[in-house]
DNA sequence: CTCGGTCTGTGAACCGGGTTACAGAGCGGT
DNA sequence: ACCGCTCTGTAACCCGGTTCACAGACCGAG
């Protein structure tokens, strides 16, 4: 059972032979908006890639406010954190449009590993990767204040490709920011009035980018 | 050139097999107090144990606050993200005592992973191990409030084996929670009053472990 | 067209922690 | 014993951001 692997996102950072371990390996599964393919704290050992969609990752505190950590489109490849030391999963994952993934279990993909040494080269890599961006998440929760993550999500989540237009409400956005839907419309309306960006009813467009890009460093001094 | 790497710690987590490729491709460094093995920014992709002393890992912002992440001691493994993903260092490594680590190249674990290709389960298990850690520092820096932190700090670099005594100053500690000397400060002066911990000049002794785990998670609520 | 539901805008009160500013306390060196 | 240093204890004030509380805007369903 082959599925064909865009090209794109994550998966064009991994390597061919890992993509061709995903498709000859995986099971497909098809999920419908708003399904949640994994959940925090659940075991699981599986990983999965993006064939087609869009999935959120979020994690949530024990008195259940959540964070949503990232946003993984088609290529993505996601789930190494309970594939490489198995035990509860660290965040969910909700499918944010109709989606289809394949999985591959942890057994076949150690199998793959004893066949074809080169490929943990791969996963190594994309460990690493993995570690930068969890780093980088830190350091920004932990050094920005909310204008700043602000900001930095509104250039971040605004695919290049289609303007800068940004389909998510801004409750959503600002569990992207780690802050409040309050904070977050304040902000957004003193930049509109400002014409950095243009908002409406759940949908942010980004106007100025090099402005955006400034606030997002400068904001701390 | 053969180094005895301890069995305790992090590398006790790795495999036998791992910590004797470190022994056998290792080249010895020895670092004074204060010494920064790497620096933050800095281009490297070695992979570092460490033999004796106690090493200090942290991050600062670009407006020069400094997050304390982590201390490790003997057995402990590090390194393993520029190792895996060549690229500046995501952190700063500073010994705190006098402190013998050793060194790998990139170019050696390669090989060694050519030859030993078990080697790479065990790399990959590290590197979930790290991100589990990292996730966690991540929601611990999101979710709780300063005391709860504090009390986590407290039950975590409180060596288990020599009773409850922390060896930091107070300025020190904050580092490692992330809030100011003074917040801490307040935070242990009451708590000493309740007789939850002693406080000494440059120490702190836990007295009521339960209540501080009590406080670690409940404070939230 | 209207009604309920979700989204957005905004203001007031509140609060955790940072900032600033000292004062005392222990410690090491001479 | 004394001086200077670093460390600790506090207190007053400030500020970013949350909480609470609405009001208006848009949107789909009937």
């Amino acid at each position: 059972m082959t599925v064909a692997l865009p090209e794109i996102g994550f998966l064009s950072q991994a390597s061919d032979l890992l993509r061709q371990v995903m498709s000859e390996q995986a099971s497909r599964i098809d999920l419908v908006p708003g399904e949640v393919l994994i959940e925090q704290g659940q075991l699981g050992d599986e990983l999965f890639a993006i064939v087609e969609g869009a999935i959120e990752f979020s994690v949530v505190s024990a008195d259940g406010r959540k964070l949503a950590l990232d946003l993984m489109g088609p290529g993505a490849v996601f789930g190494e954190i309970a594939l490489f030391d198995p035990g509860p999963r660290t965040a969910t994952a909700t499918a944010i449009k109709p989606t289809r993934v394949c999985r591959v279990r942890r057994g076949d993909v150690l199998a793959q590993l004893q066949r074809h040494p080169e490929l943990a080269i791969d996963m190594i890599r994309l460990a690493g990767q993995r570690m930068r961006w969890m780093n980088s998440q830190l350091n920004e929760q932990v050094f920005l204040p909310m204008r700043s993550r602000l900001a930095r999500k509104l250039l971040y989540l605004s695919d290049p490709g289609r303007d800068g237009r940004i389909a998510l409400s801004q409750a959503e956005l600002a569990e992207f920011v780690g802050a409040t839907r309050e904070a977050v419309s304040k902000a957004l309306a003193t930049w509109k009035r400002q014409g950095l960006v243009d908002v409406g009813r759940g949908e942010i467009t980004i106007l100025d980018r090099a402005a955006l890009e400034t606030l997002a460093d400068t904001e701390l001094l």
